[in-house]
DNA sequence: TCGTTCTACTAAATCGATTTACAACGACCG
DNA sequence: CGGTCGTTGTAAATCGATTTAGTAGAACGA
């Protein structure tokens, strides 16, 4: 590999003259002094060193992404969004971490990228607890979180990019309510993560809204620890299985994402049920797969490219100027209809 | 962010000393030395400074992963295996670069891990074309490629890690012939790749093994030029509908991956058709959502994480020692059977 | 007593870029 | 003709680690 030196001897000037072309001070010289240092760089296919750059610079045009698993489709989504258009909009790579849910695994991964030089990072996380966030951002990471709104109350630390988890819940909610059900489930994961408290509270707060607090359940199946998301369909099955078993089913339910979805539909159909003749549901998310499902999932779908983008600005934007405070960016999710919602088969009185 | 330097005065050591104590040269030093410098380091909550390390070493804990696209849910699943494996064994990080399987986006970030000191890439790539690769290996690149064989006769540059092709294309032709399909056709995308060719070729061998070469039938639906591979499943719906409205249209039917099973079993299902009842289906891969599907898709299933850690085991070691050989591996598949294979409706005289 | 050999540690050069401070050289002005 | 500018360029310090070459002092042998 060549170096800045090299190119300066072939082109017969100082290593100050190429670094000046290399960023783009290029009033600093006469004309063929440039195309000297340009013909010299192309001929020796020159690249500068990262590593020596960002030792004089403190800065690595880098960004470090945290999701749970990339193996889980909807992070795998978000990730491709997220670093196309890092690439494409501003030439950042980005360094990639599974975190697995686990906070030492987390922490880990944040100080790597400080001591990579990386400065910003986007967490896909949505642990309760940002405490060892915090100690990184102290030193210096410019820290964007997705799917957890801000701790109220507390002074921020992070921006938060987040879709409306409560209004997606309760537009799943409500449109089984519109279809004819009253014995609602929302049905997720043990394990509190901030979004999935926000949905549980949509759920409960549009079924409320519409008389049928009594009649609508959360359903918590729990995971061992340490799982990466993808098991999320897994237990969707299991949990399917079980609701079909149970003579005082809803009829409608919710999921909390479209994985949970897919396991759901799989296990009512392995107990005989079918969707949506004998139960409707919808999920959240809008994965593409949604729509390939048997029968394809109704949706609520989140603007994943809205916000990729969104994520990426913030942290670009903020690493370049570090008095912008941080700020929450609250997404609005839109509902995609198709075959896994229908009325009940004894249709309950309708309401209003 | 606290540098050597400061752990070497709190210390009352030199930075020597220090740099000793990180790189597990303790033995050079007295036991109350180390201690101090210890402390020291655990006081400042030190970490050593990658840029730096890296400047000195030429080296950079890092590995660049480079797939067609990581919202495909294949190369998530690999994705999420490499990383974790290169982490917890070697505490290697990794750069993640989508690809769109152009030529340029690959070179870019082959480029780009040149600059950033990244010294090993493992490619998901499946490009006919290896020579783009072969400039950076010459530049000093490890390069370890999955899903593709070594180009026969060229001296390889590269490590080849990939699953048979053929086998598995065979295995699943043969599942289908064994049930007594007789039509069969395997469908595809179209735009070469070295493992889309192989399993054509298992195809069509395990067909004419059969006496069937007359009656098997590749399918290939064309897509257009910087598709991120999760649109495979469209086509696959797509090429459902155009199979299912032709009168001698194959019972058996290989898809190239899951994915465009997913979509082919949409598509079937659009027009009207039953799988297994009209129509058999196998798919390649053994993504965990082919048990979720409806009917459960029958597929071929890839070695994920055996083959995860070999890639990562190559390009480590290859980086630690370079006279290792590049060298090719191949691994075997097996057949997952769940409910998207029946006997053909008007049964073919068996064979044999 | 002097030379040798360890042990325990340090000074200083180095990796490849960036950047500040400054120099050489015309041109221009009065 | 001497002084001031503007243009075009350079020398050298610097970022934070690693590593080579070397030193001080104690212990030991003859």
């Amino acid at each position: 590999m060549s170096t800045i030196q090299d190119v300066a001897r072939k082109a017969g000037v100082s290593t100050s003259t190429v670094s000046n072309v290399l960023n783009g001070r290029t009033d600093r010289m006469g004309r063929e002094t440039l195309a000297l240092v340009m013909a010299a760089i192309a001929a020796l296919n020159y690249r500068p060193n990262r590593a020596a750059q960002q030792l004089k610079t403190g800065h690595n045009p880098m960004l470090g992404l945290l999701v749970p698993s990339i193996a889980n489709p909807m992070y795998g989504y978000i990730a491709r969004e997220i670093e196309t258009f890092a690439q494409h909009m501003y030439g950042h790579r980005v360094m990639l971490g599974n975190t697995y849910r686990s906070k030492e695994i987390e922490t880990g991964f944040l100080d790597d990228l400080l001591s990579h030089g990386v400065r910003g990072v986007i967490m896909i996380s949505s642990q309760l607890d940002e405490q060892h966030v915090d100690q990184s951002v102290q030193r210096g990471l410019v820290a964007v979180s997705y799917d957890r709104p801000a701790t109220p109350g507390a002074s921020p630390s992070l921006d938060h990019v987040t879709v409306d988890n409560a209004a997606a819940a309760s537009m799943a909610t409500r449109h089984l309510i519109g279809r004819g059900h009253r014995r609602l489930a929302f049905v997720t994961a043990a394990g509190q993560t901030m979004s999935r408290r926000a949905k549980v509270k949509g759920f409960l707060a549009a079924a409320k809204a519409a008389g049928l607090a009594d009649s609508a359940h959360v359903i918590e199946g729990s995971m061992q620890a340490g799982y990466g998301d993808s098991e999320l369909a897994d237990l969707g099955r299991m949990l399917g299985a079980q609701i079909a078993a149970d003579p005082r089913r809803p009829t409608g339910i919710v999921a909390v994402n479209d994985l949970m979805a897919f396991g759901l539909l799989a296990g009512l159909r392995d107990a005989g049920l079918s969707v949506p003749a004998d139960v409707s549901l919808v999920g959240i998310d809008g994965l593409f797969l949604s729509a390939l499902m048997n029968p394809g999932l109704t949706t609520v779908r989140l603007p994943v490219p809205e916000m990729a983008r969104k994520l990426v600005e913030r942290v670009i934007n903020r690493m370049a100027d570090p008095s912008i405070k941080p700020d929450e960016f609250i997404f609005q999710p839109d509902l995609v209809e198709r075959d896994s919602v229908a009325a009940p088969r004894q249709p309950a009185r309708r309401h209003a």
